[in-house]
RNA sequence: GCGGGCGUGGUGAAACUGGUAGACACAAGGGACUUAAAAUCCCUCGGCUAUGCCGUACGGGUUCGAUUCCCGUCGCCCGCACCA
């Protein structure tokens, strides 16, 4: 028996120190081999790595690994998200400086990612903490400032009571802040904006061109941007003592149903709304009403749909002397449009539910394909589908577009209040991204408010503007904001007292742009646009879908401002996106409910039964369904436990092998053993093999059978696994590594001949490369073994002889009525007649033709025969 | 409600433009080796009324042939959700 187990424990450390030494991942700008650039989503250094690091980083290495052996100038670094909310909560429970947990956080994290070995450029690393990161984003900031990228306006904000601070619109989800799950109230503050809505467009139109984008996401961005094109129309007040407004602006997607119109519809915050409820108690209340509904009852089912009639009518735009009444209603929202609609209940369902309820009339203007406009009519369900205008004077027998442009056209020619009547216009749903927040550990906005000058952007000169270190969290609130002298400057245009913006940037501002830092990450610029451009768009960004929108959506607007400053001269950031699944395991309760770890049970197996119990304890422990990994149901399994016991290898080759890379993963006890003794299989493999031949591959003999035949798998999966990688089958890829592997077992044990070593010899070599993506410790170490020159790191992906690729001789199934009875095997190429004529005389067939003719037979060359009877 | 995705053995899954359904792995069962265990190796492994028949959620359709395409139903997952 030959070798003994290989030990990761001893082997992988001894191949990290190699690489570092050799500095094997080290990537050089200046390299004139064509770039590739891979990226995982930066983690925010929470002080531990999880599962899904394992799984995301292990998916990015095999793709950066691959691609240096393919002979690519391959970039693969590393950074964190380190700024955010969660060192501040640290600094308050453990009475530490945020930034000292935060860098504690990173060199722990740091040491558990190196002890997977992955291939990454340490020397490019980035905190975005660090002044040396932000100043960069300060300087950038004030370039956008200068562009009219920058606006600052005071706005209803989503404010969360508990972290006390300001959120997103994307922060916030179901009602409740993204991070503290804390009920959001409205404040109205006044707040820094990026105009990513500006950008709206072109943010849209893009996505097209994002063809290696899963299609899931790029659906979310455009929902999320919500392109709608409509009409803005003019609806004249008839004459009133409630009001001078003379008209109110409305704006619709559907003004082909004007003629069914029976209300004008205000939202409850529309300033005509509020100026009538100052001389009106009871709309006052219907408001106020309103108001209490849209915060606090988000969990309700949809809320019933209320209005209040004003008591005002304005003027039926297309009907002469027909007037409708004004509603307040409570489902029609402020910062959508203009605040204010015209209700066709016929053809909206909402408008239908308020009609019905007030009394209103409800005119059908759209007649459905093959309705009897006679008696066609709308009872409890709007009819929103495609038709043909009726009832609606000039436009009657138009489709609905027609109609929407030739009443378009009727109210742009058309005046009211001096103004044109109608005016087409796009809306979007997409706002302007709030990035100010009322935090510390944050990019400071490098701005000062001046008495005299009012609000001015720091010199550049005087960049960065640093965070204080002597703070103190002992109040709620912002501690920039308490800190004694911090904020207190004398203005640098006149010299009057100012004071320093205390907002901080969302950290979303610091994940827009970290990938294009880390292509030239101690430039004394933001980027280095030579160097920026020749490595960007990132060829294959890695992450999770939870930033189908935030993250990516930003950065794309960051890219494309970068662009307009001169810094970048893309505008797209990632080329190519994958989107991970989570990973999963089994829970446990105890009989009094509580979760229970999986490493304080143990699991019996009985048949197919199986049934757990407490270690300790011994008591009965359920096993519950399979769930993301998550510390509040304790199913959660330690990196550093796995490495320890079974080797990162073992970890990165799990992760990768049995589930699709985008659906979630289900971690097991079983998997990981698995996993672990095919690594004993492998180094057995290569221990076997060079007992046999100690020498590198040289030429084998082409003549014979078995070596051919094992060179044909060799070669195919060399192919196989190369198209696998390049699409990101990372579980297929695994999948052929296994065949290839049994195949070489197998002819390692059939006592081989000269012929055939000589071929095991090159598999061996060419499965140790293919490995070496994945468990690339065992392969440095199987390498050595086979002493093979330099490192499997650095070797080249193995080439593949085409000739191997296809077989002479093909197996065709033979199907009578479509199913499979026979096999023939025929040289490749076989015409159609001779196959046919072989097929005929096969038993099988003549057995079930009994001297009949066939009805038919079809022959799919090389592929399949039919014969139908 | 709207949009998207998915339903394949005991389990994770594979099946390229419609062409041998279940590759590969896990679990399970049986055997070999061993004083014994671990490790390793070999065999079986969709179901059934088994020379055959059925089987990719269910019901139809197109086709010589459907896991794959089309229509309908059911179930699960994800995203959005009063956006006029």
């Amino acid at each position: 028996m030959s070798g003994e187990r290989y030990n990761p424990r001893e082997s992988e450390p001894k191949w990290q120190k190699v690489w570092d030494d050799a500095k094997s991942f080290v990537t050089s700008n200046d390299d004139p081999r064509e770039p590739y650039y891979v990226l995982e989503m930066f983690p925010y250094p929470s002080g531990r790595i999880h599962m899904g690091h394992v799984r995301n980083y292990s998916m990015g290495d095999v793709v950066a690994r691959y691609h240096r052996a393919r002979g690519r100038n391959v970039l693969h670094p590393m950074g964190w998200d380190a700024f955010g909310l969660p060192a501040e909560n640290a600094a308050i429970e453990r009475k530490t400086h945020p930034g000292t947990w935060t860098y504690q956080n990173i060199e722990a994290m740091k040491a558990q990612l190196k002890s997977m070995g992955l291939a990454i450029d340490w020397t490019r690393e980035i905190a975005t903490c660090s002044p040396e990161y932000y100043q960069h984003q300060q300087s950038m900031f004030i370039d956008m400032l200068e562009a009219g990228l920058v606006t600052r306006k005071s706005s209803k904000v989503n404010w969360d009571p508990v972290d006390m601070t300001v959120l997103a619109n994307e922060q916030v989800i179901d009602g409740k802040g993204w991070r503290s799950g804390a009920v959001v109230e409205q404040r109205e503050l006044t707040q820094w904006f990026f105009k990513i809505s500006d950008f709206a467009e072109d943010l849209l139109e893009a996505l097209d061109t994002l063809t290696e984008w899963p299609e899931k996401v790029r659906t979310m961005q455009r929902n999320w941007i919500g392109k709608s094109e409509g009409l803005r129309l003019l609806f004249e007040l008839e004459p009133t003592e409630k009001t001078d407004v003379t008209s109110i602006e409305v704006f619709t997607t559907r003004p082909d149903t004007i003629f069914g119109a029976s209300f004008v519809g205000l939202s409850p915050d529309h300033p005509l709304t509020t100026a009538l409820a100052a001389s009106n108690a009871d709309l006052a209340e219907f408001v106020a009403e309103c108001h209490r509904h849209g915060t606090a009852t988000e969990t309700l089912e949809k809320a019933e749909k209320q209005g209040f009639d004003t008591g005002l009518r304005v003027k039926h735009p297309v009907i002469e002397g027909q007037t409708l009444p004004v509603y307040v209603a409570n489902f029609i929202l402020m910062d959508y449009g203009t605040g204010a609609i015209f209700g066709c209940p016929a053809h909206d369902q909402r408008d239908l539910d308020l009609a019905r309820k007030y009394g209103l009339s409800v005119k059908p203007v759209v007649l459905p394909p093959g309705a009897d406009p006679e008696t066609f009519s709308v009872a409890d369900e709007a009819y929103v589908d495609a038709g043909n205008i009726f009832n609606s004077a000039f436009l009657d027998g138009l489709s609905i577009d027609d109609a929407k442009r030739k009443i378009a056209e009727y109210f742009g020619a058309r005046q009211v209040d001096g103004k044109s009547q109608g005016t087409v216009e796009t809306n979007y749903r997409l706002r302007d991204w709030g990035i100010s927040r009322q935090r510390y550990w944050g990019c400071p906005i490098p701005v000062i408010h001046c008495e005299v000058c009012g609000t001015l952007p720091v010199p550049k000169k005087d960049l960065p503007v640093k965070l204080p270190e002597d703070v103190t969290f002992d109040k709620p609130g912002n501690a920039l904001d308490h800190h004694p002298t911090w904020k207190h400057v004398h203005c640098h245009q006149c010299g009057a007292s100012a004071r320093r913006e205390t907002d901080t940037m969302d950290t979303f501002v610091d994940s827009s742009w970290y990938y294009t830092r880390f292509t030239a990450p101690h430039a004394e610029t933001p980027t280095v646009p030579a160097v920026a451009n020749r490595w960007l768009p990132v060829d294959q960004y890695i992450g999770g879908v939870e930033h189908a929108i935030l993250h990516l959506l930003y950065s794309r607007f960051f890219t494309r401002a970068m662009k307009a400053m001169g810094h970048v001269d893309v505008s797209e950031p990632f080329k190519g996106l994958f989107t991970q699944g989570m990973v999963t395991h089994e829970t446990y309760k105890s009989q009094s409910g509580e979760w229970v770890n999986p490493t304080e049970i143990a699991i019996e197996t009985n048949g197919e039964a199986r049934t757990a119990k407490h270690i300790r304890t011994g008591d009965p422990i359920s096993i519950g369904s399979v769930e993301k990994m998550s510390k509040s149901k304790k199913n959660v399994v330690d990196p550093d436990e796995i490495v320890a016991t079974y080797g990162a290898d073992t970890a990165r080759w799990f992760m990768l092998s049995d589930s699709p890379p985008e659906r979630d993963v289900q971690w097991t006890e079983a998997g990981v053993e698995g996993a672990s003794r095919f690594q004993q299989r492998i180094w057995r493999l290569v221990n076997e093999t060079i007992e046999l031949t100690a020498s590198p591959a040289a030429s084998v003999d082409v003549q014979d059978a078995g070596a051919l035949a094992l060179r044909r798998i060799i070669h195919r999966s060399v192919h196989g696994v190369a198209g696998d990688i390049e699409g990101l089958r990372f579980n297929r890829a695994v999948a052929q590594i296994y065949e290839l592997t049994n195949a070489l077992t197998k002819a390692l044990a059939s006592s081989p001949s000269p012929a055939v070593t000589a071929a095991l010899r090159e598999g061996a070599e060419k499965l140790t490369i293919l490995l070496s993506p994945m468990m690339p410790h065992l392969a440095e170490s199987c390498w050595s073994l086979m002493g093979m020159h330099g490192l499997v790191a650095d070797a080249s992906w193995p080439d593949v002889d085409p000739a191997l690729l296809v077989d002479n001789e093909v197996t065709m199934p033979v199907q009578i009525n479509g199913k499979r009875r026979a096999e023939i095997s025929v040289a490749k190429g076989t015409p159609a007649a001779e196959v046919e004529r072989l097929v005929l005389s096969l038993e099988e067939v003549t057995r079930i033709l009994e001297g009949k003719a066939p009805k038919k037979i079809v022959v799919v060359p090389d592929r399949i025969v039919n014969v139908v009877v």
